[in-house]
DNA sequence: GATTGTTCCGTAAGCGCTTACGATGCTATG
DNA sequence: CATAGCATCGTAAGCGCTTACGGAACAATC
């Protein structure tokens, strides 16, 4: 004999009322209550968790799917560390256990979530890595789980998502490179289909044409998250015949490699080509010329995160902003230094000046 | 009804045979178990993960416990998404799933841990971050969980552990400066108690005792993880009366921060100071002069956590290597241009030229 | 003192699955 | 034809916990 069962007998009460004094739960005396804490405490007793979930019908654990895809992986360590943290703080006022679940590479990720949809291993669930369209939406929403996005889904949206407000920063650093004088500004776009590539290039698209300026396909540029996507996707831009003063970033970390190209070709990020970063990650915090970028609390996204969940589950409903939430996140600019000047202001001219390798 | 109930007697069978059929069980006929999978498929039907556990006494699931405190955290911008993918790789041979539960930031790691050992929850273990006296070990030993741990836990090494080699690194790196005339060779490690970082530092003198150089506390500086950190450190370092010519580091990105630093001093790194990082991460990839490092597949590392931690597990032992497995993985020595030059090699000379902030 | 209400606890039926055991029907063997 | 052996399946007892239900003891009310 052994769990609840051997906890009662050395008690002399029974299961039910060890259970119920475990739990929190009322018709326990204070005293026996105490007694069996006591004695849980000493013999080292902690339920099972299998059995509980059984019993129970939920595991108060909940689940957030990552992509360990380096093709397709939009983040770093340091993006999820700071977004568990911020999702534990709230899940932990709920005594609800946070578990990342790594999808492995190459492994297609809706069946690797099915593994864990329909045999009740999570009663929530955060996923991020969101697809133009995502098929998990309808494995998630046929299994009833409730769920929140790590970014909208594109064109399934009828759920609660927390996302980075993609045309808001758009908006503002093509502004502000226009208002500068730039008009021919390169923009970089993730590789696939995740979904804020297209809200990106849209709202370049848009806020263009809203500037009367013509919109022009080689000036968009495919790259990974890498430092190395940075340096070639720069390779390709100055060896175009009508190269960009100006380039706005998805991915902050591709500056790295962006400013080498440009230092290599005798050129000046911020002089003689204008660079505008977009999250603010430590790897690129000591740039030199440093960089313009926007900031983001990785802790509160993880909050919002974790809130929005909350407010799916029933059972805490009236605690948290109700309803399905959908909430983009607004990013503060940080200007630097790598877009002070205006086009044409440094001595160096880039036409001439093509790719050497 | 539902669940297996359901399926079986959907298919006007009991229970136990469908259960046989589904787990590949004998005493099946071939023909019923092409039926009952042929219904499970199409009912979408999955076993109850928690009904499961409890039936048969085992999750297949194993945890893996980081730190998202940024004090402690060795993590950086790729180092755990690369060593999970190795994990899994190991792993989902054998049809364990892996969770990783990372440890809220200002959490006690030991109680946090005990959260998921007593209550059944991981058939198995990883646990990361090691401390110089780390008593998880002695709670997964009490519960008798398999267990494998990146990195030794200094004082209590009587288990399975996946480390790298730090005393190689540091003794190729050191000899290395010595050979290139380098004698005031400075070093940094880990602020906090972080076993690796005694093996470092401890490798780092007895290195300097064989060749016969006076060790001076003044020139061992504590870093975190960050390029700040990395320019305080240099800062320091400028500021002494008698400054290093070298610097050997235990965070690779910190040598960003030291290379703000010389550049501001008028500096550069490679030929008025030489400067040996540790590990090969992207972060540091595109620094010019390129820095010295070490190179290590994080994917190897992942394949070895996961075949150390299957050697632990009674069902698979003879498939894997056996008994407790300890390695520490060797690193190549990339080389780079940051140590390039002897010292004094360089127009520019330290003295004099100190910390100016 | 009879009735009602409260507090506390024991009983036992599940939760959905696995698995030892035994039962059944069949074929091979003598 | 009797027997043994095999392949296949049903039965039911758990796994450790939760929880509806009812019972016992006692206090409060009339």
């Amino acid at each position: 004999m052994r769990g609840i069962a051997q906890l009662a007998k050395e008690l002399g009460i029974s299961t039910g009322t060890v259970s119920r004094a475990l739990n929190g739960k009322p018709d326990v005396s204070e005293a026996t209550r105490v007694r069996v804490l006591e004695a849980a405490r000493t013999m080292g007793y902690a339920p099972n968790q299998a059995a509980r979930a059984l019993a129970q019908g939920q595991t108060r654990a909940v689940g957030f799917m990552i992509d360990l895809n380096p093709e397709t992986a939009a983040s770093s360590d340091y993006f999820f560390m700071g977004v568990f943290g911020g999702v534990q703080s709230v899940l932990a006022e709920e005594g609800l256990d946070l578990l990342v679940m790594p999808c492995p590479r190459g492994q297609d990720h809706s069946s690797y979530l099915e593994r864990f949809t329909n045999r009740g291993v999570f009663d929530a669930m955060i996923l991020a890595a969101m697809q133009r369209d995502d098929p998990r939406i309808k494995i998630l929403k046929a299994t009833n789980i409730p769920f929140v996005t790590l970014g909208r889904s594109g064109l399934q949206n009828d759920h609660a998502w927390i996302d980075l407000d993609f045309e808001g920063t758009a908006t503002i650093a093509l502004e502000r490179l226009i208002a500068k004088g730039h008009r021919r500004i390169a923009v970089t776009v993730p590789k696939g289909e995740v979904n804020f590539g297209f809200v990106f290039l849209d709202t370049y698209k848009k806020t263009l044409a809203r500037q009367h300026i013509d919109f022009d396909p080689a000036l968009v540029f495919e790259t990974r998250r890498t430092e190395v996507a940075g340096y070639e996707a720069m390779n390709d831009m100055l060896s175009l015949d009508n190269p960009p003063t100006a380039v706005l970033l998805i991915y902050e970390v591709t500056a790295i490699g962006m400013y080498r190209r440009l230092f290599e070709a005798g050129l000046q990020p911020g002089r003689d080509m204008a660079v505008i970063g977009f999250r603010d990650e430590p790897s690129i915090r000591f740039l030199v010329p440093s960089l313009t970028c926007f900031g983001l609390s990785l802790e509160e996204l993880g909050k919002e995160l974790g809130a929005a969940l909350l407010a799916q589950i029933p059972r805490y409903k009236e605690r948290y902003p109700s309803g399905i939430v959908q909430r983009a996140l607004r990013l503060e600019i940080k200007p630097g230094e790598s877009d002070r000047h205006a086009p044409g202001e440094g001595k160096a001219t880039i036409p001439g000046l093509t790719a050497n390798s």
